[in-house]
DNA sequence: CACGCAAGGTATGCATGCAAAAATGCCAGA
DNA sequence: TCTGGCATTTTTGCATGCATACCTTGCGTG
């Protein structure tokens, strides 16, 4: 997703196709932020920045709407896509729903490279915490998990749980981190990593899902609305 | 994705722009089976038969391909999106996963008029098998989980069902319908009715799952290779 | 002074044109 | 006959142009 430094106007040589150059160059535009919720995407404007005409960048929008990044209105243009709580709500319990499969799924599945990569994220995780550098913290979590989903081995819930995944990365940029959050989010991370050494399925499942609610109540709380984020909780 | 903030006379949903009617057009060519898996789908064909010109097709093509009902080779056009059995596996058991939510979700907040509507939904289910009709059943079925997933108010869930549900109907047009799996089909719906009557929401989420897998299973099984098909399951 | 309305400017939606890449057919040589 | 290379044809990818819908703004009226 992150792969292409397309900030430059006119990098256009080695990459894939133009229309992926764009889909990824704008989607990473709204996932980090520099748009802010809400703002209107003049077409002009990214066929100026990313120096191609208006029909390849129409395309990229089309597609970049049926992912929920931005909001099409007929004859009136797109916008970045608004982050109201209730969505966000949908989104964290749509995530905590893939949570719970990849859980069991990755508890079965995960293979020794797998075991590799995420016991070296965790580790990384647990840097960016030691340093109390949120936004490390925020895009090592976000590895991490999707890394997880990567070890379920399931294509579908991966493309699925990366389309999410943004959504609340998105969200993240637009509220304060908590200090605090932050050490809770880890010492769930350190039960998540010591049920997935185990390989005790049900319990890296719960917890993933439990590590999703959390997070939820944490920026939905900054939202003004604190929801459960996982309303088909275990009960 | 997200509607429009009126859900007044007209909503960005409605089949008056040109996109909407263009995807769901395509859409409904590729679930029902006309094109079968694999057909090459030239721009020009398609232009002719919805008449209209190249570009708002092209577009419409890039969002059923991010739905995953085409694949577009860069350069070499899109062609129906090839239906292998590892794919629709992994398709399975992301539906399994959701439909667990589904059901704990629906149990909880499913209202009279769900209630009523997935009532209705179930008798003409069983019409349907009574006479023997294989393709009605599939069409009222497709249409009794989709209410179901309505039900359970998520919007996020609601739509990514709606595309893996589409990937399912497409299989099924593919294969032969099984006399003994209708009725044993049947049976998990009374199942399924009887625990959403009384709420039973563990109940409810662990029979749509299995119903969900027992239908990868038949489904599968034509395919040539037989899959769980809920590789979550509860252990 | 507030409100309604109309005209101009701006942005979007779609059609068309052109260049490049791939698919296809053909022919020559082995 | 088979194979390899080349030219033609077809199709895709992108740019551009035109018509239309929307937004803004200035003016007139109550």
């Amino acid at each position: 997703m992150t792969d292409a430094p397309v900030t430059g106007p006119r990098t256009a040589d080695r990459a894939d196709s133009l229309h992926a150059r764009l889909v990824a160059g704008i989607r990473d535009i709204i996932v980090r932020g520099e748009l802010p919720d809400g703002t209107r995407i003049p077409e002009a404007a990214l066929c100026q920045r990313f120096a191609v005409s208006r029909t390849p960048l129409r395309e990229a929008l089309k597609s970049l709407a049926s992912e929920g990044l931005v909001t099409l209105r007929p004859n009136r243009g797109a916008v970045v896509a608004p982050l109201d709580p209730p969505v966000l709500a949908e989104v964290f319990e749509a995530k905590g729903a893939l949570e719970r499969f990849i859980g069991l799924a990755a508890a079965d599945r995960a293979d020794r490279t797998d075991m590799q990569a995420l016991e070296s994220l965790h580790a990384d995780l647990c840097a960016a915490a030691a340093i109390r550098d949120a936004d490390l913290y925020s895009d090592v979590n976000a590895a991490f998990h999707e890394r997880m989903a990567d070890a379920a081995g399931n294509r579908q819930v991966r493309q699925i749980y990366a389309t999410l995944q943004a959504q609340v990365r998105r969200a993240r940029h637009a509220v304060n981190h908590d200090p605090a959050r932050i050490a809770a989010s880890l010492a769930e991370h350190e039960a998540i990593m010591a049920a997935l050494r185990v390989r005790a399925r049900l319990d890296l499942s719960e917890r993933l899902a439990q590590h999703n609610a959390a997070t939820a109540h944490a920026i939905l709380a900054q939202f003004g609305t604190a929801q459960d984020g996982d309303g088909a909780r275990k009960g």
